[in-house]
RNA sequence: GGCGCCUUGGCGGAGUAGUUACGCAGCGGUCUGCAAAACCGUGUACAGGGGUGCAAAUCCCCUAGGUGCCUCCA
């Protein structure tokens, strides 16, 4: 398998600590507030690249964090964190917030049918874990403490401006207003943050740091403690947002990789983001589009995956209800075409028709294989469809069929293999119509099909005869 | 100010040198009891200018526009 992998800046063979094995890191949510589109495409993007290392037999170890404190709003020495401020704005604990949040995360996740990670891991139950590194890094001379916390000295790790190309000295020049005078340098971050001294954090730990004072992880900390925890101290994949290429990995890159002495990851994937109307996705904006307004939209979550697969992780996608629609539409064709497998006139392929579905399979797997090429793999597909409902419409037979169905869905996350037969009833209602059709009684006709209409099942009557789809 | 990325037909979106991408929508036609579907046909798409090559959407340079990061961010 080839990924692009921005530790190299090209595209590399993917080649596991262990074959067979991948271990796999993605960011999750800061449980804040809920999740809009932006945030769902990214994380569909690492649930294809999951469903394709299993596809490809790797046995997968994922790792997905939920981040539920110490997400700094600033480095602004207020102490205030995401979970805070959220609970401040909602009028409730910090920890009912990441609860809500956390739970409609989850929802969401079902609800798209993405894969459950192996281990979904929250930073509060990690504190130790947290601590301990932060520990680790005191007693290596990485990290220095002032009035508000402890924290990286990213002069002493050699290299923590080469994974994101930055030029430290222009970062310096160019800085914006510096909030904190005490640390040395503008990169460097939080390991650990004292609580503030005129209110009481709802969330707050002991620690070994300070002079008493409890206190809460940094950010970064928490997905170096965790991932190594659960994968090792190299792990095979890292995953996130593009944005998180300059600070929040280049951060991880350094903590752990200073702590261990290892190569924290050996590739690193990045998604990018997905613009609305030319611009992205923010809260300042007011475009953050959730998955309910989707549904109020009556998109349905499968186009909206689908529309996802549509555009490639890499590239800039633009998210619009026009694209949407279009998706939606692809999908009825899609199942529509997956319907068919019930009403073949064969039991089996004929070889011809058995040879395209095994290369438009292979072509898929190949294009998935090729840095998770997912608009090209639905290429392939879109045409083994259009030929099908071409000329071999009836011949959609047999284990060929159901094995095709069953490994688009493992790939793509679709439900097309599930979708059921319709009644015994209902197919002696077609046959019915289709005798009044024969007696040219249109009345009668028109009534069935719109009997059937009534159960979401639409009939098509075509040059090959009548055939049902589930609308 | 610094560092990047991008610009493909009405919309979305692949494609890193030589084949119809694909999808959605549109238009003309065939077929059809009707709706729908299906089928056939259809659009001089590669931001602009220059360069290299037998050949460029694809490589190089310039220009224009867009956009991301540098500060929390998927």
């Amino acid at each position: 398998m080839q990924l692009y992998n921005t530790l190299t800046r090209s595209s590399d063979e993917f080649i596991p600590l262990q074959a067979g094995k991948a271990t796999l890191y993605t960011c999750g949510p800061t449980v804040y507030d809920y999740a809009h589109v932006g945030h769902w495409f990214t994380y569909l993007r690492w649930d294809i690249l999951v469903r394709t290392l299993r596809a490809l037999e790797y046995d997968v170890n994922w790792v997905m964090n939920i981040t539920d404190v110490g997400h700094l709003v600033s480095d602004a020495d207020d102490g205030e964190d995401k979970l805070e401020k959220g609970a401040q704005r909602e009028g409730k604990t910090a920890w009912e917030v990441a609860e809500h949040y956390t739970q409609d995360f989850l929802q969401g996740m079902q609800a798209l049918n993405m894969l459950q990670p192996t281990e979904l891991t929250k930073a509060t139950e990690h504190i130790a874990e947290q601590i301990a590194l932060i520990q680790t890094l005191q007693q290596k001379g990485y990290t220095y403490t002032i009035d508000d916390g402890v924290y990286f000295d990213t002069s002493k790790f050699e290299g923590y401006a080469s994974f994101a190309r930055l030029d430290l000295d222009d970062l310096q020049a160019g800085a914006r207003v510096e909030y904190n005078k005490q640390k040395r340098q503008p990169s460097d971050f939080a390991l650990w943050k004292f609580s503030p001294t005129d209110h009481q954090r709802d969330m707050e730990w002991d620690n070994p740091f300070g002079d008493g004072r409890k206190g809460f992880p940094g950010w970064h900390i928490e997905c170096s403690a965790m991932a190594m925890k659960y994968l090792g101290e190299t792990i095979d994949i890292h995953a996130g947002g593009i944005d998180h290429i300059p600070v929040h990995h280049s951060n991880e890159i350094a903590q752990s990789e200073a702590a261990t002495g290892q190569r924290f990851a050996n590739y690193w994937l990045h998604g990018n983001h997905v613009m609305v109307n030319g611009e992205k996705i923010s809260k300042s904006l007011g475009n953050g589009i959730r998955l309910q307004d989707l549904a109020d939209k009556g998109v349905s979550l499968e186009a909206f995956r689908l529309h996802v697969l549509e555009s490639h992780y890499r590239s800039q996608s633009k998210f619009s209800w026009e694209s949407l629609e279009a998706a939606q539409n692809r999908l009825q064709d899609l199942q529509a075409w997956a319907d068919l497998r019930w009403q073949a006139k064969v039991d089996k392929m004929p070889q011809e028709l058995d040879d395209l579905f095994r290369s438009s399979r292979q072509n898929i797997a190949d294009a998935l294989a090729n840095d998770l090429n997912t608009p090209l793999a639905l290429m392939y597909l879109s045409k083994l469809v259009s030929h099908m409902m071409d000329i071999e419409i009836t011949s959609f037979a047999g284990t060929s069929a159901e094995d095709f169905l069953k490994y688009l869905d493992a790939v793509f996350g679709l439900t097309l293999s599930k979708r059921p037969d319709i009644t015994p009833e209902q197919k002696q209602t077609i046959s019915d119509r289709e005798d009044a059709r024969e007696a040219r009684d249109w009345q009668k006709a028109d009534e069935l099909r719109d009997l059937l209409l009534t159960s979401g099942i639409g009939l098509r009557d075509t040059p090959h005869g009548v055939y049902w789809y589930r609308s």
